[in-house]
RNA sequence: GCCGCCGUGGCUUAGCCCGGUAUAGCGGCUGAUUCGUAAUCAGCAGGUCGAGGGUUCGAAUCCCUCCGGCGGCUCCA
C-alpha cells in the first residue's frame, strides 16, 4: 500500500471518463468536494493481496493518526494508481478502499472518489510541514516506512528537508593538525589526544560502551540546581534557587560579552505562524523538530532558535554599509526543540533550553570570515571564563569542499589557534544553509560529546528573508549572515561544569564549581550558639555570597555538609576567632580528599582573595536565606 | 520514535523470582546535648508500593496498557 496524505483547504473532483476497470457508481458520486480535509491518495499493491484486512487495519490507523495530528475534520479517499508500479487487482483494490471508508466513516466525514475513472481534480495544499506526508505500508513487517528516504521512526514527526538531507549527505572526515595538514581519521595517531579519539568515535564510528547514568544527573539534583518536572513534557526542567542563580549569572555574563563586541540585545516572540511563507521555507532548512500549538485560527510553532525573530526584524530595518557588521543578540529563554524521547538526558539534551543566539550581518564573505575569526576567539574566551577550557572540549569544523579550496589557510589557523588537532567534516556539496561552521564539543565522563559554542556562515537566509543593506554605491546588497552561540545552551554549560567536576573527582581531586558560579562562596560555621552573632558580624565584612550554618548540629556535620555542597571557602568561628580577630578558612580548591587545606587569615584578606577570583564577572546576592536554619529543602 | 533495563514515604532503599496491604537509614518534627574540621543521642510523624486495567478469596509481588527515568539506535545548542 502506498499512501500520500495531503492536508488541504479543499479538494474537489469531477469524473470524466471510465476506464475498463471502473466501478459502477451512482450519478451523485460523479463529482465531489470536501473542505478542511485530509486527502488520502491510495495505491493498493499486489503485496497487499494475501492479507487485505491487515492492510486496511493499518492504513486506517495511519490515516486516523494524521487526521488527529493535523486536526482535519474530513477525509477524502482518492484511489491513485500512479503511486505504485506494482498494483493489486482492481477487485481487491476496490474492496480495500471500501473497507477503509467503512472503518473511518464511523468517526469522520469521509468521501471516496470512484475507482477506475479518469477524474479531474483540484486541491489546495495547506503547505505546513505536516501537510504532505507519504507512507509505505508493507505487510508482515508491521512497520510503516516513509518513501521519502527518512529513517524509520521519523515518519510521524515533522521532518524537515534538512533532516532528510543530513541522512543522505556525503561527509568526508579528516583530522586537521595545527600545521595545516589533513590526516586520515583512521590512521591518525591519537595517543596524545585521548579526548579527540573519544569525540571522533562519538561522531563517526558511533561505538559506545558505557551503560552508566551520566554523573551530572545525580549532581544537578543533589546540589539542588535543577530537576525533572513530571508535570511538564519531558525535557522541560525546573530550576531551584541555586540553579536559577547559576543560570542568571551565566546569562548575564554572556550578554555582557556580546555587548562588548557591539551586539544589540533584542527580544522576539517565542511562537510563530507555521504558515508564514518565509518561515515555512526556513523550517525546511533547519534540522530540528518543533513543538506545534493550535491557537484559535493559526497553527503556531515554538521557536527553536532566535533566527526568525531577528531576521524578520532585519528585513524591516534600513541598514547602511556603515552599520556593518551589524550584530543582534537574544538570550532565548526558551528555545524549544521536540527532540525524540530517547535523546533526552538530564541537562545535556533538553526540549526547552536557554541559548544566546547572536546574528551578524557582514558586507561580504571576506568580512564574514574576519568576523568568524573574531567570534571564534570570543567563544574560546567565554567558555574559559565559564570554567570550560580548551582542554575540556574538542573542535569540529565543517565546511563545503569549495569553501575549503578557497580558504585553506584560514581554516588551518583555526586548528593552530587551539594548538591541537581538530575534527573536520567536509561535504562535497552544500546541504545546509551554511558553508562553514565550527562547534566546540564537550566530551563528558561517559565519552559522549555535545556541542557548546558554535559559529556558522550562512549564505542563504539573507535572500530568503529579503535582508539587504545599502552599499556606498547606493545599491541594495545582500549581506552574509553569521549565526553564533558564544556559549551554546546555558543548561548545557552547567552540564559541562558538573561533568567536568565529576571527572575530576574520579581522578582523586576535590570537585567544585568556579567561585563566581558557586551558590555559596563562603560558609560560616559557628561552633556554638553564642558564636552566631559574631559570625554574622564578620560576614558583613565580606562582599560576596556568605551564609551561616546556624543549625543545631555538630561542627563535624556542618563541615561535611559544606563539603557536599562544594562550598569553596569554609570558615569555622569559635572563641579563638573572637579573641584574635582572624578567620580559619578551609580552601576547597587547594584541598585534597581527606587533606583539607586550612589557612588563617583576616576577613579582609579572605575577601580580597575572593574578589580577585571573581573580578570582572557578574555577581548576584545569595539565592537563599543567609541562615541555613531558615532554608527549606528542595530535594 | 524503536529496542533493553528500571520506577516502593521528601531522598536512598529491603521485600518482588516462590502472591497474604511493607524494611531500614537519611531528611522533617519533639526533647536532650552547645560541641574546634567529613554524619551526637532518644522519641514521634510520614507510604492509595509511578498510573490505569486484568487474573485471584487476596496483588508492591503475576499479566496487559500507558506515563516517567536510564542505556542503545538516531540526533543536537
Amino acid at each position: 500500500m502506498q499512501l500520500l496524505l495531503i492536508h488541504s483547504d479543499y479538494i474537489e473532483y469531477n469524473v470524466k471518463k471510465s476506464t475498463p476497470v471502473a466501478e459502477k457508481i451512482e450519478e451523485s458520486l460523479k463529482s465531489g468536494r470536501l473542505e478542511e480535509v485530509l486527502a488520502a491518495f491510495i495505491a493498493v499493491e499486489s503485496v497487499d493481496e494475501p492479507n487485505p484486512d491487515e492492510t486496511v487495519k493499518r492504513v486506517v490507523e495511519e490515516i486516523e493518526k494524521v487526521t488527529v495530528q493535523v486536526k482535519a475534520e474530513r477525509i477524502m479517499l482518492y484511489p491513485y494508481a500512479h503511486l505504485s508500479s506494482d498494483l493489486s487487482s482492481p477487485k481487491v483494490a476496490v474492496s480495500v478502499l471500501k473497507d477503509i471508508e467503512k472503518a473511518l466513516s464511523s468517526k469522520y466525514e469521509v468521501m471516496r472518489a470512484p475507482f477506475g475513472w479518469y477524474k479531474a481534480f483540484k486541491i489546495s495544499c495547506k503547505g505546513h510541514p505536516l501537510s504532505e506526508l507519504s507512507r509505505s505500508i508493507r505487510p508482515s513487517e508491521a512497520k510503516v516506512v516513509s518513501t521519502a528516504g527518512a529513517p524509520e521512526g521519523e515518519t510521524e514527526d515533522v521532518v524537515s528537508e534538512a533532516l532528510k538531507a543530513e541522512s543522505t549527505a556525503r561527509s568526508y572526515w579528516h583530522i586537521l593538525t595545527p600545521d595545516g595538514e589533513l590526516h586520515s581519521v583512521d590512521d591518525f595517531d591519537y595517543s596524545e589526544h585521548e579526548n579527540l579519539k573519544k569525540f571522533v568515535d562519538y561522531e563517526i564510528t558511533k561505538n559506545r560502551a558505557v551503560e552508566k547514568a551520566p554523573p551530572h544527573v545525580e549532581l544537578m539534583r543533589r546540589l539542588e540546581i535543577a530537576d525533572y518536572e513530571p508535570g511538564s513534557d519531558s525535557g522541560n526542567m525546573r530550576y531551584y534557587p541555586k540553579g536559577r542563580l547559576i543560570k542568571s549569572l551565566l546569562e548575564t555574563y554572556i550578554l555582557e560579552e556580546t555587548s562588548k563586541i557591539g551586539a544589540m540585545e533584542v527580544e522576539t516572540p517565542i511562537m510563530y505562524d507555521m504558515n508564514h511563507p518565509t518561515l515555512k521555507k526556513y523550517l525546511d532548512r533547519f534540522p530540528a523538530r518543533q513543538y506545534s500549538i493550535e491557537s484559535d485560527k493559526r497553527h503556531l510553532f515554538l521557536r527553536f532558535a532566535a533566527c526568525f525573530g531577528q531576521f524578520l526584524m532585519n528585513h524591516d530595518m534600513t541598514i547602511s554599509y556603515r552599520n556593518l557588521p551589524l550584530k543582534m543578540v537574544e538570550l532565548t529563554r526558551y528555545s524549544f526543540r521536540k527532540e525524540q524521547r530517547g535523546e533526552l538526558v538530564g541537562l545535556r539534551r533538553l526540549r526547552s533550553f536557554t541559548m544566546p543566539d547572536m546574528h551578524t550581518l557582514c558586507a561580504d564573505m571576506d568580512h564574514a570570515i574576519l568576523q568568524f575569526s573574531e567570534q571564534y576567539e570570543m567563544c574560546i574566551n567565554v567558555l574559559d571564563k565559564i570554567g570550560i577550557n580548551i582542554d575540556d572540549f574538542e573542535v569540529a569544523i565543517r565546511f563545503t569542499r569549495d569553501f575549503y579550496e578557497a580558504n585553506r589557510d584560514f581554516i588551518a589557523n583555526l586548528s593552530r589557534r587551539v594548538d591541537k588537532p581538530v575534527l573536520v567534516e567536509m561535504w562535497d556539496k552544500r546541504f545546509f544553509y551554511f558553508v562553514l561552521k565550527f562547534e566546540f564539543n564537550f566530551v563528558d565522563a561517559l565519552a559522549k560529546a555535545s556541542a557548546l559554542s558554535t559559529v556558522q556562515i550562512d549564505v542563504e537566509n539573507a535572500e530568503r528573508y529579503d535582508i539587504n543593506y545599502i552599499d556606498n554605491d547606493g545599491e541594495a546588497k545582500r549581506p552574509v549572515v553569521l549565526h553564533s552561540s558564544p556559549s551554546g545552551a546555558i543548561e548545557r554549560c552547567i552540564y559541562g561544569l558538573l561533568e567536568k567536576a565529576a571527572m575530576k573527582a574520579e581522578k582523586g581531586f576535590v570537585p567544585m564549581l568556579p567561585v563566581w558560579l558557586s551558590p555559596t562562596q563562603v560558609r560560616f560555621i559557628p561552633i556554638a550558639e553564642r558564636h552566631i552573632e559574631y559570625a554574622k558580624k564578620v560576614s558583613e565584612q565580606l562582599t560576596c555570597r556568605v551564609d551561616i550554618d546556624d543549625r543545631e548540629d555538630t561542627v563535624n556535620k556542618k563541615i561535611r555538609e559544606a563539603g557536599r555542597e562544594w562550598v569553596p571557602y569554609v570558615v569555622v568561628i569559635g572563641d579563638r576567632e573572637i579573641e584574635n580577630g582572624t578567620v580559619n578558612v578551609t580552601i576547597r580548591s587547594e584541598s585534597q580528599p581527606n587533606a583539607p587545606k586550612k589557612l588563617e587569615m583576616t576577613p579582609e584578606e579572605l575577601n580580597s582573595r575572593i574578589m580577585s577570583e571573581i573580578e570582572g564577572l557578574p555577581y548576584r546576592k545569595l539565592a537563599l536565606a543567609e541562615f541555613l536554619s531558615m532554608r527549606p529543602k528542595f530535594i
